[in-house]
DNA sequence: GTACCTTTGTGAAGCTATGCACAAAGTGCG
DNA sequence: CGCACTTTGTGCATAGCTTCACAAAGGTAC
């Protein structure tokens, strides 16, 4: 290893290293001992050589001419990803998406617990869900302190998101997942996440309308903007 | 425009255009009806630079001297991203997430209809979840091609969603939304977004371990692998 | 019409990520 | 032991993305 563990692993990178950690899990349940680079990265749906240079900034874990042994890269990536440690993690705003999420398997799966439940919804208040009882948002401050909550999954309304955000970065916390759809305001030093189902969604219709377009042969012309304003 | 319109916006552009749409519908509905690439950036979380960059992929709809055209920008991006025409989705699995998905509001925003709901749960077909029937996933293939569908939101297990997969891509769909937690393969041509919950988690945990290092000054050491694996 | 101001659109430079291709390192067989 | 085979780790070239910085273009005031 030569510019190997010096601290700084590339975001790109890290973005991946869940994905490898999944395949090997995937492999480990079916009893596979060791894997080739080129294995696991058809396992993870990437480019071998990209995957051997991503394991490459973890340090040297591989055996030239055998591969990696799925136990131990299992537990290396993990700890890279801090995942050997327990995280505690709030859920904000208990609708749909929120019970969704505090159910969700692979959510609470190794290394995270949902520690809290919040809602402004006094109905929904005391409910029960995956064994936590809903808090009130008023206690927002007071409960993540008292069980230690260091990262905070936003699922509210998007107009209470960023109120939510300040209430909790005010806390402490520096790690938000916002699922709200706004753009979050926040001080340097806290790391903010977004999922956002529309945008995907979008996405993929600006490329499914790229395959009807060369298909017919007719890319909408920039025109009728008089007519669609009139409407 | 130089090598403006020529067919071939960068990928990291159109993940860009639905976060300047929101930011414009957001700047619509206070009646705001020019905005400067400046303003802009700043209400979308990016550098002014990189906002202009990208809207001169798409032509050149700005006015020097005073900015962008609020309505006519939203148009044109709108047009761009294919949200001029009617998407028709249909959601697979009804579980908590699938409900969620299906309730989500933006989900179902300017452009996209929730068309068909499918479950593999009998106790579940047949449930009105907003205004739709949920139908035997038996059916699958035939509402697909009755009502126009063009785009799947696979919200299955994890274990049902390559053969749904499969299934969909057999019917002729050619993009696809994945939140189940595996790698779906496909054939060439047709398109997989992926959105993972707990991989957003485990890249906030890498920097939230990243921040507590630093603090302590003790990155974790590579050494006791052996005690982990007696555990 | 002219002078001044604002803001766009983009060339160019720098940075990051990707993928090839191969030397180095290990295994295993005869 | 030596040779053939496998697979890692990485130097290097390339491609793609971001940011700077500024000329060109339009607006406004007089």
């Amino acid at each position: 290893m030569s510019q190997a563990r010096e601290r700084g692993i590339p975001d790109a990178t890290v973005a991946r290293l869940p994905l490898y950690l999944r395949a090997l899990n995937g492999l480990a349940e079916r009893g596979t001992a060791t894997v080739s680079s080129e294995d696991l990265a058809v396992a993870a749906g990437v480019n071998s050589a990209k995957l051997r240079k991503d394991l490459s900034h973890l340090g040297s874990y591989g055996t030239r001419g055998v591969g990696y042994d799925v136990q131990y890269l299992i537990y290396q990536i993990s700890r890279e990803l801090g995942l050997t440690q327990d995280w505690a993690v709030a859920i904000v705003g208990v609708g749909n998406l929120g019970r969704a999420l505090a159910n969700y398997g692979g959510f609470v799966s190794r290394g995270f617990r949902v520690a809290a439940l919040f809602d402004a919804d006094r109905s929904v208040v005391g409910e029960r869900l995956v064994g936590m009882a809903v808090d009130h948002i008023d206690a927002l401050e007071s409960v993540i302190e008292d069980r230690g909550v260091s990262i905070v999954v936003i699922a509210t309304p998007g107009a209470a998101a960023q109120q939510v955000a300040d209430r909790v970065i005010a806390a402490g916390i520096t790690s938000i997942l916002n699922f709200a759809p706004v753009v979050l305001t926040v001080p340097d030093g806290v790391d903010v996440r977004k999922v956002d189902l529309s945008t995907e969604l979008q996405i993929l219709a600006f490329h499914e309308q790229r395959k009807a377009d060369r298909d017919t042969g007719s890319p909408m012309m920039a025109g009728d903007w008089a007519e669609v304003m009139d409407a």
